[in-house]
DNA sequence: CATCCGGAAATTGTCAACAATGAGGACGGG
DNA sequence: CCCGTCCTCATTGTTGACAATTTCCGGATG
């Protein structure tokens, strides 16, 4: 996330084991996780390297399959939430708009992450949720990477339109709302 | 894959470590794997239990997301693939007639996901690759289950209608011929 | 009778030693 | 000089013991 890897760069189990004071053990376990994030592959008996994350599968793929799973999560989240999550969501526009304020472009990332995540979590759908998983720290990496196009006041404007729309409990509206946040989020810098 | 666990089942790594007759380390990774597959999920100190495979999310979500990673996949696997690689496609397509005149349903899947798994690492792109890896084997799960709707002489004439279009090497006829596939091939039946 | 505490049991998390595998280099033969 | 073979070493894979955490049950208490 930070930059501090390399692409290709190798990750061996005992030398991270030390670096962190742990055993190889726990150091497995959160290479499989990396794994699982996209940000490494691994090959039997021959260790981990470190996977760059490209910013052309990120605008084709990764951001159109999130798309894909808030199309069909959202309405069903909609239905599900109380005033009391709707209450949540501002909360995190909130974050955005202080984020905005004094151009913190971490705390705005994070807020939107967790707007989504939110709304995810509600809809309880187990299987989106697992994709989500394995796609939304790649994303996050991107979103820091360029520090989430356009201005971030404009994010807070996008997310409160969401937040309406997903008020309003009607799939159509919710829907349309969707794919203009992120159809307009997209495209990253050439 | 073969139904023998039901639906919210515990999975402990103790007993299914005597049963298989290995140690606890490798069942704990095991188990990792099947929750990146979306299998079953898991919470600190408190284990892992099944997750049964919801049809409306696969046809809803895992079948879309397919469908993106293959639109921008083929078209580049296309691009890099030679007439070996051409070759081993029409294989699989021989093994799916094969399992059409004897009605092996199984083998009719393999032969179906061998095929777009060969195109999509053809395309070597690491996140796409990723991203099907952890949704392929939900697919299966629900092919194997409704035994891949329609007969299975269509199925290997639909591959054969790919191959055609990968051949090409056209972008715009390939997608179509993705749509197409995927399209016809996913509803599953009410 | 509901509830809250404690303690045992079941289970997952961590560790360090040992086994298995693959990569690279020295060595010898063609 | 090239190529294959063996050997060594770096690294991953496995194991069993121990630690930490949660859960469930029984008993005391309001």
């Amino acid at each position: 996330m930070s930059g501090q890897l390399v692409d290709g760069e190798r990750l061996i189990e005992d030398r991270i084991a030390r670096e962190l004071r742990t055993s190889r053990g726990p150091v497995r376990e959160a290479l499989r996780q990396l794994v699982h994030e996209g940000f490494a592959v691994s090959y039997p008996y021959r260790g981990a390297v470190v996977l760059g994350v490209s910013d052309e599968e990120v605008q084709q793929v990764l951001i159109p399959v999130r798309l894909v799973l808030e199309k069909y999560t959202f309405p069903i989240a909609a239905e599900l939430m109380s005033d009391d999550d709707f209450a949540e969501l501002a909360k995190e526009i909130w974050q955005m708009r202080e984020a905005a304020r004094t151009t913190e472009v971490a705390r705005s990332v994070e807020a939107d992450l967790r707007f989504h995540e939110l709304t995810l979590e509600r809809a309880q759908q187990p299987h989106t949720l697992q994709v989500w998983g394995s796609i939304a720290p790649r994303i996050r990496a991107y979103f820091y990477r360029y520090g989430r196009i356009g201005n971030l006041e404009r994010i807070a404007n996008e997310h409160q339109d969401l937040l309406t729309a997903l008020q309003t409990r009607d799939r159509a509206t919710i829907v349309t709302a969707l794919e203009a946040h992120i159809a307009v989020g997209a495209p990253g810098p050439r």
